[in-house]
DNA sequence: TTACGTGCAAATAATTTGCAGTCCC
DNA sequence: GGGACTGCAAATTATTTGCACGTAA
């Protein structure tokens, strides 16, 4: 379960500035993604892969990204959406988001960095800058090591000067 | 809704060491603050506030408290739990931790304070040491303000070194 | 061909809501 | 006493699963 596959092998960034560059290409390069990955190239993996990486890094959920198949006339079904986007992201080729609210949030951007939080309107938008970071993370306790930090910022609306 | 009420009018951390500390008038103190933040203190909420704030900082899910008030034979439902929680959050005496999985985790501490989170058992832990910080928080886009930011380092069982 | 994928609908799981009855002030 | 609170069950929402059919290798 954690010995075959490598899905970190090369630089997240590097793969969603690929797609974005030569879109020529980019469908094969996708289903070569996707068998490496172990999942076989079907149309609805290609399809939502495609809608997924062709546009740089992106933030959705099942829900949402049902719509733009439904839109981008692929012919798939939610159940679908949600088993591909766990396959995705098993294989590394996608991250899980946890903010709150009831829906999953899936990112394209399997790198490490953080994310705002628009509480406003649930959207997740990255943080961009580097010059972020967590100082002297504290000792796991036991026989415990760090998997992965997630930081959120969450943002409200400045309320207006009144 | 947002001009009367004043959460954070004192060190949370401080309530805390006052809920173990003295037991006797803990009673009277909750019932208070249930009265500052504008709830009656019902049988009910005077409970499950005594299950989670009379124990020092905690962490709980509404099913987790549920099961906690059945076995201390207050008398409640599952949907007064959720409610409580909901009311308790609103009222600044709760805050709600977004880490990933179905279930929505509640904090008893409302203090700017980060979280490790095991993902082999779903738990939350409070991350005691001082010593961590975000440095360099990027600014915020256009009309935003931080709300708050929250960092969970999530932590996997160490591989047995094979 | 043939196992792996997919669609649909039904099943779960977590949470919310409506309303009749109950309890605090 | 009267309005706020609660319990229950039914309703919602998000997600998963089972199984017959479709499709890539």
């Amino acid at each position: 379960m954690s010995t075959s596959t490598e899905p970190y092998r090369d630089d997240p960034r590097e793969k969603s500035r690929l797609w974005t560059a030569q879109s020529g290409c980019a469908f094969h390069d996708l289903r070569l993604k996707l068998k490496n990955s172990g999942l076989r190239p079907t149309r609805q993996r290609v399809g939502l892969g495609w809608l997924l990486f062709a546009k740089g890094d992106r933030h959705v959920t099942a829900e949402l990204l049902f719509e733009e198949a439904v839109k981008a006339r692929l012919p798939v079904s939610l159940a679908t959406v949600y088993n591909t986007l766990h396959q995705f992201t098993e294989s590394g080729l996608l991250r899980e988001i946890a903010v709150d609210g009831a829906k999953t949030h899936f990112d394209t951007n399997t790198g490490n960095h953080y994310h705002f939080f628009i509480e406003d309107t649930n959207t997740i938008v990255d943080i961009q800058e580097a010059n972020i970071a967590v100082s002297a993370l504290p000792t796991p306790p036991d026989g415990m090591e760090i998997s992965r930090v997630d930081v959120v910022i969450r943002l409200r609306r400045k309320e207006p000067s009144s």
